[in-house]
DNA sequence: CTGAAAGCGCTTACAG
DNA sequence: CTGAAAGCGCTTACAG
């Protein structure tokens, strides 16, 4: 804002405001889609038509309306178009993590950028909302359920969220980053957008196969997320359709910390002293993991050898550098967008998962 | 929204509309002051002054008013209020980064979500904003100027952006981060929240000369960012005044990345092979010091002592751990958004210049 | 302290 | 194709 609202003689009723005026003493007033209208020498029905798609608007028309708006620098208010069309022209990201891991997660960087920029270019602002705690849910359910967001991007890497289930049920258009948890109750999934976890973990797997080894131990996500159900699955899929037998031994969960790595990594070597790779489900845990085998005095890759998940910056700030699964960070934001604006004009929620790819480096 | 607005009996020239109906087919109707009003046997302007701080109500309506408010589970429709009050009641966080480096900088997301929280406590959503092209630096200084937010946390390293200066022109409240530049004309500098680059540079180059190192070089940040030239002004500063004879030969300039920390020490290696210590204006670069110096047969801090700048995460993930100075990044944030909450209410821009900490691991 | 009324800037049937 | 008019939900002087 940041002007003088001054008497408009061709409204017999304006009155004169003095709000929003700026602390510097200037008086810009913002042109109206009146002022446009005066300029063009039409109705303001006629420039609110051609503002919303030009239809039923002459050539002509639309002409001098476009040079009015050019010539008023009109610009218009949001506040009083989303007023009637009870739309409001925004879109939340909304951050449900209790743990804020994922504002220690480079990734998360990307996804933020991402769909900032693909919003952007359908001119819609993006919200940013962080729901840690219960009150902070609350209070965000409510702004959200009362319309002051036309749709929403969610990242929460928990199962059991109550958050994704209220802003459903309140009609609001929802897409999730990464595939939601399968309700007990067997509730519809919604609007999802997810790398291929699975897939991935396959191909790791695989590739650590190929190349020779035969003892492959892995330390496996939270088993409440499903990305960390889904690299697991994965792993042992592959194993067994390999024909080496199982060895529930070479199993250990981490919680996606380095620290939690370095200790599954540990407790492996004391289990299966003889295993000769372990492909770990993140790479941070892989930084971790690194970490014990040195400590244990085992080479990498020579010794044994370690395939991360993710492709985070976390992947080649290590010694020797991490051979890893590239999640597709810059299309899930595109897609989680594209897949949003579908849901915010009607379409049925829809599930996107996106391929992973193998980024060979040193450590395996 | 997702309801279905029904004619209410009580306003005669109320009529039906079926807009922003739910997908799934709910209609629920989203209640509005008038709802408040009627439950609470009161007129809606009782209700407005009881949200709008209470004043000249009595206690009875304020009672009846609340509990209303209650029962009907009313949130206040901004974009009304907002179209009336000419505020948004939202704040932007706008990056103009063109390299997007912040993005890279784990600090950002500190930053972001420090801002984020600190606005959430006055109840104001925070709308991020990316301007790296001129275009969208166009489009959204419209927006901005429109009066589409009520202030502005800004955030970019280098000097000469022009966004700072057009939305102070537009009598748009700012707050940046970290210092703005000297303009050549000796422009009012505006309101920022930074950290003590000068003193945190002048403790480490002391810390260094404490621990006995007497060759110190340093390699600075772009001189084209107040925080490369503060921090090369401290080295110099402290030098100078221990009676360390200056040696240009000491000093190299990086941009801030691992790899130009890695080609400023090889080039001080060959300039200066006596050097005993390197103070490096950022922990990435002194990351990439530290590969150099590796290469280079040095041990560092035995040989080589290596003084970082940040406290960034890239301070522990390196081996031997960084001695750094970290910057106080949540107090940052809290204070940008007190700084620009004053400005929203009049006050004059103020600078405030956080103080740093020397963090000693095992570089230095 | 409180109600009735005007009006914020826009969109959208409704008639031409 | 186009204008006149109603109305979105709220706030705020203005009278009581």
């Amino acid at each position: 804002m940041g002007g003088t609202r001054s008497t408009d003689a061709t409204r017999p009723t304006a009155r004169t405001t003095a709000r929003a005026e700026g602390r510097t003493g200037e008086r810009r007033r913002v042109p109206t889609i009146h002022d446009v209208a005066r300029v063009a020498g039409v109705s303001r029905g006629t420039v609110s038509r051609f503002l919303n798609g030009g239809h039923h608007v002459s050539a002509e028309a639309a002409e001098a309306v476009r040079s009015a708006i050019h010539s008023t620098g009109y610009v218009v208010n949001r506040h009083a178009r989303s007023l009637i069309t009870g739309r409001s022209g925004s879109v939340a990201f909304l951050l449900t993590e209790p743990q804020e891991r994922f504002f220690e997660d480079p990734n998360f960087n990307v996804l933020l950028r991402g769909c900032t920029r693909a919003l952007a270019e359908h001119d819609i602002p993006l919200l940013l909302m962080i729901a840690g705690t219960p009150e902070e849910q609350l209070r965000i359910t409510r702004y959200i359920g009362a319309g002051h967001v036309d749709g929403v991007l969610l990242v929460s890497s928990h199962t059991g969220d109550p958050v994704a289930g209220q802003l459903a049920e309140a009609g609001i258009p929802v897409v999730a980053c990464g595939k939601p948890a399968i309700g007990a109750g067997g509730a519809v999934p919604g609007a999802h957008v997810a790398a291929d976890d699975r897939e991935g973990a396959r191909v790791m797997v695989r590739h650590l196969l190929d190349t020779g080894r035969r003892r492959i131990a892995t330390v496996a996500g939270p088993q409440d997320t499903p990305g960390g159900v889904d690299r697991l699955l994965g792993y042992r899929e592959v194993l067994a359709a390999s024909g080496v037998p199982a060895d529930e031994g070479l199993i250990a969960i981490g919680d996606y910390s380095r620290d939690s790595g370095e200790r599954a990594v540990t407790e492996l070597l004391a289990r299966r002293p003889d295993l000769d790779a372990v492909f770990v489900a993140s790479d941070l845990m892989a930084r971790g993991a690194l970490a014990a085998l040195e400590r244990a005095g085992r080479r990498v890759p020579e010794d044994v050898a370690v395939g991360g998940f993710d492709d985070s910056p976390a992947a080649v700030g290590s010694r020797p550098e991490l051979t890893t699964i590239r999640q597709p960070w810059a299309r899930i934001s595109t897609e989680m967008v594209r897949v949003l604006m579908g849901r915010m004009a009607g379409e049925e929620p829809s599930a996107v998962i996106l391929p992973t790819e193998l980024v060979v480096r040193d450590s395996a």
